[in-house]
DNA sequence: GAAAAACTTACAGCGATTGTAAGTTTTTTT
DNA sequence: AAAAAAACTTACAATCGCTGTAAGTTTTTC
């Protein structure tokens, strides 16, 4: 059963809400306290987000932000604002939907329906620059394309993916490969390491890993610019 | 560059669309003919279909459910037809948004954004009943897991996608395996189908092979009704 | 109950991925 | 400019998973 967790301060609409998605065949959850939203919510590991815009201290941009930049979860805003710069500026931070109430009760179940399909199979996808990768099969999506990595070479760009733009030290991967940094293989890393780069170029894509001395390594664009 | 096409019968509303998203960066096309629609539309392989419902004697629906059962480009609905039922029934059958006229282009542009946002790495996809199968890896979803099947259960499989209900002879499981079908290697056929039955039961798959006597096999689904 | 079709299982060959080894090149330091 | 450290390259052999083969058994149909 799919998981929804609604984000709403008001209690009345909450309620309202969680019966509605219950008798659609929903596993509902209902936020109540509002600090570290963000960090509680992605430990639900829910299927979709529900989330309005006006809430207590924090923002609901805020919230949607920073669960795009650490999950693929699917986000629905619903909010009473309705100026087009709220829906626009939802969007564009990676918002799936945005509707604003009132909403009757069958548009809000079907869009809801809609965006969970279009988010099936998503579920363990990673995102880098113009590129996804299947953390389960190590499959890369890229330029309508796609390919399955080498076991090895995916667990590597895994943990650069995980990691963002900060530095991966040759330990972390070396875990990554081998579950254990004890003895670090160097050479091995290495080979495994050149073999991922030459993957990446041959296949075009916009980050590249770089060495930074003594201390690991780093994806960064192309061009040099940080990511993101 | 991303291709949209758009389906509108009206010559300055269409217009007044081509130019919009070329300003956008958009390659766009446009239907001339409404006979043929949806077999057209495929032939020109878009990104995505920005589509009136009001045509001259095929119905938009028509077209809409036409597309996707035949691929997964995204089908984005601009309509003046404002009633919630359609709107529903619209999303029913597979659209990925309904927007009604008259739009404001910036929701327009943001919409068609998003939707192509979420299509990213989808282009390859096949749909079956409740998995998806990527045609050029042969990685299969199913149930938010995800499984590179070996290359000639991924073939098999795809032939069977593809035929939908109907009955796939042997001779075309063996051109799809080994790309003729002049002697047909019974036995080597039949092991490389026994695998790939296995590999959809242990995955719990809701479709089976199933044999059609003399004539070769077909994909039903689990209780024997047939698919869709 | 006999024939045809469908299926099962084990094994050996082959290819792709991986770790190893023995280098060379680049960068930094003195 | 030489030496040392870090980063990289290339080729080879072991390993693992996929595939076809062979020799069966089971199921269906008449």
């Amino acid at each position: 059963m799919k998981r929804i967790v609604v984000v709403e301060d008001e209690a009345f609409m909450r309620e309202e809400l969680e019966n509605l998605l219950q008798k659609a065949g929903y596993e509902v959850r209902a936020v109540d306290s509002f600090e570290h939203v963000a960090k509680n919510l992605l430990e639900m590991s829910p299927n979709l987000i529900l989330l309005d815009l006006n809430l207590p201290n924090l923002s609901g941009f805020q919230i949607c932000r920073e669960v795009k930049q650490k999950s693929p979860i699917p986000v629905v805003i619903l909010t009473s604002r309705d100026q087009m710069r709220d829906e626009l500026h939802a969007l564009e931070i990676g918002a799936d939907e945005y509707l604003t109430k009132p909403c009757r009760k069958e548009r809000l179940l079907a869009r809801i329906a809609n965006v969970l399909k279009r988010y099936e199979g998503r579920a363990n996808l990673l995102e880098g620059e113009g590129f996804l990768l299947d953390r389960q099969t190590y499959t890369l999506y890229i330029h309508d394309a796609s390919v399955v990595l080498p076991k090895n070479q995916g667990k590597l760009l895994e943990v650069f993916l995980l990691g963002g733009q900060k530095v991966v030290t040759k330990e972390d991967l070396c875990d990554a490969l081998w579950g254990t940094s004890e003895f670090i293989d160097e050479n091995a890393l290495q080979v495994n390491l050149t073999r991922l780069k030459k993957t990446m170029t041959n296949l075009q894509m916009h980050q590249k890993i770089v060495p930074v001395r003594g201390e690991g390594y780093r994806l960064m664009m192309e061009d040099g610019t940080d990511e993101a």
